[in-house]
DNA sequence: AAGACGAAAGTGGTTGA
DNA sequence: TCAACAACTTTCGTCTT
C-alpha cells in the first residue's frame, strides 16, 4: 500500500524522508525529528485486491464493530396503541402478540438506563478525544476501559464523566501517548481530583496494565513545542535512559525529568532554552526543572567518573 | 536587564496507624 | 480519620552574564 503523507517535505529542514511511528501514531521527520502530524490514520483496507472479483468479496458493509457505539442501533420502540398502521384496531390475536412484545420491550428498558448512560460516556470520550487530538486508537481503548469498569460496577458512586476521563487517562498511559492529567483535566468535565482518584480506583479494580511513566515519552512532545530538532531530542532522551538506569528516577515526577533532560541537552548542544521557557512548556516550575537538573547533573558526572 | 540559583514556606496528595 | 511525609509550587532575594 502507497502511504502518501500530505506533507511533502518538512517545514523544518525540507527533508522528505519520513519516519512513521505508528506506536505514538506520529509522522516524525527523518532528518531532524520534527513531528509533523500527530494525527496519522490508515484509511486503507486492511486486505489487497488483485480484481474486481476480488475486490467484491473482500469488501465489507456496514461500519466495522467498535467499542464506541453503544448498541448497534438496534433499539426498537413498540407503540402502546393497540392499532395497525392503518389506524386499525388490531385483531385479538395479533393484540396478544403485541402485548407480550411489549413486556419483553419493558424488561428491556430496565437496561436502557445503563445504556444511556454507556453512550453518554462514550461521547464523553469522543468529545475528549477529538478536543486533544488523540488518534482512534486510545478512544477504542479508552472505550473499552470504560465498558470494563461498567460491568465490575466501578462507576457507581462516582461521576461518569470522572470515569470517563479515568479510561482516557488510562489508554494514554497504556499507549504510551502521555498526555498528563492536568491537560485531560483541561477537556473533562470533571475536576483533576475526581479524575486521579477514579483513575487509581479503576487501575487497581481492574489490574489494568499500565506501565509507569516514562519521562522519555513525554520528551519528542517537548521538544516539537519549542522547536528544537531530532538531535537534541536523541540527547535528551539518551540522558533520561542513563538515569534511569542508575535509578535516579523513581519517585521524581515525570514531567520534571522529561524537562531537565531537555534542558541539559539543549545546553549541552548550543541549543539553549531559558529553564522558564521549558518549564513552562512542561507544565511544571523552574525550580522543578532546576532540581532534576541538579540531581542529573550530579548523576551524570558519577557515571562518567564510573565508566 | 534577563536568566540562573537557592532558601523557605505553602499546597495537594499518599501512606500508615 | 488524622498526622507524618515526600514531591512540587510559590515567592522572593541574590548572584551572574
Amino acid at each position: 500500500m502507497q502511504d502518501k503523507p500530505e506533507i511533502e517535505s518538512c517545514p523544518e529542514c525540507g527533508s522528505r524522508e519520513f519516519i512513521k511511528d505508528s506506536e505514538r501514531a506520529e509522522l516524525i521527520c527523518a532528518n531532524c525529528g520534527l513531528v509533523l502530524s500527530d494525527k496519522m490514520i490508515d484509511p486503507g483496507p486492511e486486505w489487497r485486491a488483485f480484481d474486481h472479483e476480488q475486490k467484491d468479496k473482500r469488501s465489507r458493509t456496514g461500519a466495522p464493530t467498535t467499542f464506541t457505539i453503544h448498541d448497534k442501533g438496534l433499539s426498537t420502540i413498540i407503540d402502546w396503541r393497540d392499532k395497525d398502521s392503518f389506524g386499525k384496531l388490531l385483531a385479538p390475536k395479533r393484540r396478544a402478540q403485541i402485548h407480550r412484545l411489549r413486556r419483553w420491550q419493558k424488561r428491556i428498558r430496565v437496561s436502557s438506563a445503563s445504556e444511556r448512560n454507556l453512550a453518554f460516556a462514550l461521547s464523553e470520550l469522543d468529545r475528549m478525544t477529538s478536543q486533544l487530538n488523540l488518534p482512534r486508537d486510545i478512544r477504542e481503548a479508552s472505550a473499552l476501559i470504560y465498558r470494563k469498569a461498567v460491568e465490575c460496577q466501578l462507576v457507581r458512586g462516582r461521576s461518569i464523566e470522572s470515569i470517563a476521563a479515568a479510561a482516557l487517562y488510562a489508554a494514554c498511559r497504556r499507549y504510551r501517548i502521555p498526555r498528563t492529567l492536568t491537560e485531560i483535566a483541561m477537556v473533562a468535565r470533571a475536576n483533576r481530583k475526581e479524575i486521579a482518584r477514579s483513575y487509581r480506583f479503576i487501575a487497581q479494580a481492574l489490574t489494568v496494565k499500565v506501565p509507569p511513566a516514562n519521562p522519555s515519552d513525554y520528551i519528542p512532545r517537548l521538544i516539537a513545542k519549542l522547536g528544537l530538532d531530532g538531535e537534541v531530542q536523541r540527547k535528551a532522551i539518551e540522558i533520561v535512559n542513563v538515569a534511569s538506569k542508575n535509578g535516579m528516577i523513581s519517585g521524581r515526577g515525570p514531567v520534571g525529568v522529561a524537562a531537565a533532560a531537555v534542558y541539559i541537552a539543549s545546553v549541552l548542544l548550543n541549543h539553549k532554552k531559558t529553564q522558564r521557557d521549558i518549564a513552562s512548556t512542561a507544565g511544571v516550575t523552574e525550580v522543578t526543572v532546576r532540581n532534576r537538573y541538579k540531581e542529573l547533573v550530579n548523576k551524570l558526572d558519577l557515571v562518567v567518573k564510573l565508566t
